[in-house]
DNA sequence: AGCACGCCGACT
DNA sequence: GTCGGCGTGCTC
């Protein structure tokens, strides 16, 4: 027992833990193995780290003072590979760049279920021969597609370059078919190479699974997300770990998967916002997967219609030039088959009568639709009936008794609920306040939006005279599980001719019928106080205009045209002069224009400390002190500190929450003075201004502020 | 984070 | 008399 042995374990970054806490063992152990330690009164698993010999340390019970007896190693799991160095690296990386411990990286990036099986149960489960069955249709692989010029021009240079590499490819480009030829590329050239390709949200992995299995076979591929069960996500965990699956996809999660012979990692849609971790460690998987895929030379290649700024910023548009950034930008504009992107019509709804919903133009385009058998796609980011239930008579409102919010209605299953605590109560028969039994809602939701549409359409007739079907596809109804692919499915068998839903359907999924989008309630983000919320929006009207059309045979067939419709109270904003031109160049140019004039991201790097707290002048008076201890530390003119603020729902499930932005036009100084904080805020808990703190938290990068 | 210990209200 | 509320403190 002379060997000291360093462990990751899962200890919250706000304990004032250490990164690693020590135990003992009769031998060193090899980096990256996973141990079973005691840990209080449970024992838990860790990853160790490293092991020093401290024969002659005083390793008995006689070393009275000084340094306590360690605990002894309760179980090392042998039956698996260390975790390699690259991949602690990740972590390690991870851990000091989001400020947080190592094991909370390193537990986090395990499967769920390697921490609950014994050694005994792991061992028994390494035996069982590979889970997935060989894929009976192994011999009818799907061929690859022809390459468009375009595709086959990014490609090339994909091979000829090192990268990083944005692949700029228009909504129906084919971008997936160049992710699809760069890895049958990789997996020919190497026997024993692994690629890595991420997709923003679990929904688009099944489909995305099942293009990449029918090329290469299903036992090649794997998914890791956190949709999966226990027991599958350890098996492809595994399988990647082992090298048996030569293909990984996941969501952002995966970022972390183990996998020795990584060669390329590919990020589709890199601008999406789930790629943040917005719980826990806060990490971009992104940024990650460009750090790991220098570490481990693998390819990156990020993918994507509307960039995020930092990418759009740090990519240079052709090899050669020296103007932009490192990454190298692979562009390709056209959609494959020559289809035209949908032509973008803006309703001035200033020029409509009041309390219009849909405009008349809108619903005469959406009848034509009908009436050719052709599919309509109608998008409105908030679920529900209605964002709040009022009462005409005293001004009641449907307010969240536990958070500074309003309850939205449902009413499918007539209840008000909060959508940040959950909070759910039945809908009141009279006003709760003055008895009234007049309460009405106000504002629309998607569910009301489809009401609403079925009553406009009610006496439409579809081609075959048959009455219009109308579906809504958000996160209420497809709850269940797999809800969503069946609903997907009645689309694409043209068993729908109006879809009402939230950003879920915006979002990647190949509609072959759709000729119509339209965007009813876009305004909100025009004047947000978020200054990424243009971005946001523009990338997220893009993307839905791209599910318009996709199709190019079926538009012939049709003589019909894709079109997007968007209601707005300002058709002469500028961001929609860059959309109706599918003008991404030109919008980005004119933000980075304003960050580079306001000193914002990416021309600047920040991070936000928050803190939850019983009242908001404690979590305040926490931020505020946290301010001020920090005047001292090295580096702090560097870094410029404003006050603290509440967050824009500022009380949830009666937590009052508080945040302060930090901000630096360096990032490597900013981080050298994140690394210094983080001891002061370890003991301001213990200081009085800490008294009434529930948790405080850093978030490095926030892609919301 | 877990999981203890610890000291005050309504129940079999 | 206990069951259990969550405040406070510790984990190599």
């Amino acid at each position: 027992m002379n060997w000291r042995i360093d462990v990751a374990l899962q200890t919250p970054a706000h304990s004032a833990l250490g990164d690693v806490l020590s135990y003992k063992n009769a031998t060193p152990l090899v980096a990256g193995t996973l141990v079973r330690v005691p840990l209080g009164r449970r024992e838990v698993l860790g990853v160790a780290w490293a092991s020093s010999d401290i024969t002659g340390d005083g390793d008995g019970a006689e070393a009275g003072s000084g340094t306590p007896e360690l605990k002894p190693i309760a179980a090392v799991l042998d039956g698996l590979a260390p975790l390699g160095e690259a991949w602690r690296d990740l972590v390690a990386f991870a851990a000091r760049y989001y400020q947080r411990s190592l094991g909370e990286i390193a537990l986090a990036a395990l499967p769920p279920q390697l921490r609950d099986l014994s050694t005994v149960q792991l061992a028994r489960r390494l035996k069982r021969p590979a889970v997935k069955a060989a894929n009976a249709a192994d011999g009818q692989r799907d061929a690859a597609l022809p390459l468009t010029a375009e595709q086959a021009d990014a490609l090339a240079r994909f091979e000829a370059e090192p990268g990083p590499f944005l692949l700029f490819g228009s909504t129906g480009s084919g971008k997936t078919e160049v992710y699809l030829h760069a890895v049958a590329a990789l997996l020919a050239r190497e026997p024993q190479a692994q690629a890595l390709v991420m997709v923003p949200e679990i929904n688009l992995t099944p489909q995305l699974e099942a293009r990449f299995g029918s090329r290469f076979g299903a036992d090649a591929v794997v998914s890791l997300h956190s949709g999966m069960t226990n027991p599958q996500r350890l098996a492809s965990w595994l399988s990647a770990h082992g090298g048996a699956a030569r293909i990984v996809l996941g969501t952002r999660m995966a970022v972390f998967a183990s996998m020795p012979s990584l060669r390329l990692i590919v990020v589709d849609e890199e601008h999406d916002p789930s790629y943040k971790q917005q719980e826990g460690a806060r990490y971009s998987a992104r940024d990650l997967a460009l750090w790991r895929g220098r570490r481990e030379g693998a390819k990156v290649m990020l993918g994507s219609a509307t960039p995020s700024l930092e990418s759009w910023h740090r990519s240079r548009p052709a090899e050669g030039e020296d103007k932009g950034g490192s990454d190298l930008r692979l562009a390709m504009p056209s959609r494959v088959g020559a289809v035209a992107l949908p032509a973008v019509r803006l309703v001035d709804m200033n020029l409509q009568p009041p309390k219009t919903v849909l405009s008349a133009a809108l619903l005469d385009a959406i009848g034509q639709r009908i009436a050719r058998g052709e599919q309509s796609m109608v998008f409105l980011n908030r679920r529900g009936y209605a964002p709040v239930l009022a009462c005409g008579d005293c001004g009641w409102k449907s307010e969240c008794p536990h958070c500074s919010a309003f309850r939205v209605f449902h009413k499918i299953d007539r209840t008000l609920r909060c959508h940040h605590c959950g909070f759910t109560e039945r809908v009141p028969r009279a006003c709760p306040s003055c008895g009234n039994p007049d309460i009405a809602p106000v504002g629309r939701g998607t569910e009301r939006l489809e009401e609403q549409l079925g009553a406009l359409f009610d006496a439409v007739r579809r081609p075959d005279g048959s009455p219009v079907r109308i579906a809504r596809i958000d996160a209420d109804s497809t709850r269940k599980q797999g809800a969503l692919e069946s609903q997907l499915a009645s689309v694409h068998a043209g068993e729908v001719d109006v879809l009402v839903g939230t950003q879920m359907i915006a979002k990647g999924h190949d509609f072959r019928r759709i000729t119509l989008v339209a965007a009813v309630n876009a305004d909100g983000a025009l004047f947000s106080s978020d200054f990424r919320a243009p971005e946001r929006l523009f990338a997220l009207l893009m993307q839905s205009a791209g599910r318009a059309g996709r199709d190019a045979a079926y538009l012939a067939a049709q003589g019909s045209s894709a079109e997007m419709w968007i209601q707005t109270h300002h058709p002469q904003h500028p961001l929609f002069a860059a959309l109706k031109r599918h003008d991404y160049p030109a919008f980005a140019g004119g933000e980075l224009q304003e960050r580079a004039a306001a000193g914002m991201p990416p021309f600047a790097f920040q991070a936000l400390l928050r803190a939850d707290a019983r009242t908001q002048e404690a979590a305040q008076a926490f931020l505020n002190a946290a301010s001020a201890a920090a005047d001292a530390l090295p580096g702090a003119e560097m870094v410029t500190r404003y006050p603290a603020v509440p967050l824009s729902i500022q009380r949830v499930a009666n937590v009052e929450r508080a945040q302060m932005l930090v901000e630096s036009r360096s990032r490597a100084a900013l981080q050298r003075w994140l690394a210094a904080w983080q001891p002061l805020l370890h003991a301001m808990r213990r200081e009085p201004e800490g008294k009434g703190v529930i948790r405080w938290l850093v978030d490095v990068d926030p892609q919301s502020i």
